[in-house]
DNA sequence: CCCCTGACACTTA
DNA sequence: ATAAGTGCCAGGG
């Protein structure tokens, strides 16, 4: 029943984004160098926004910018989750 | 297999 | 600081 069409590409990407702590947040290019490849940036942000699992903190993910990034669930609900795990935002960006 | 899209990052002007 | 261009990779049609 379940087909879980997981490509070993995305289940690495959650694997990481699931380890991040509360209160912290980490960067596209970060996860993707914890992937193997800093510039899997882009196919990490893609993972995930086709995966809005809400077993996995995608909204602890941000821009490398300082910028939150985007959100499936609605950009401003992934600022209000954030600064409510202790991650200070300021005018839509990760301080 | 080819083409397009996308929640990025970096460099240059 | 902002804008535009380039590079990288995976997924979907």
């Amino acid at each position: 029943m379940l087909k879980i069409k997981m490509t070993d590409f995305k289940k690495q990407v959650f694997a990481v984004v699931k380890k991040i702590p509360k209160g912290k947040v980490l960067t596209y290019g970060q996860v993707a160098q914890k992937l193997g490849n800093k510039n899997l940036a882009r196919a990490v942000g893609n993972a995930l926004n086709k995966n809005h699992n809400k077993s996995v903190p995608c909204h602890r993910v941000v821009r490398g910018d300082g910028r939150v990034g985007g959100f499936n669930r609605g950009i401003k609900n992934k600022i209000v989750i954030l600064k409510k795990e202790g991650v200070k935002i300021i005018n839509g960006k990760i301080y």
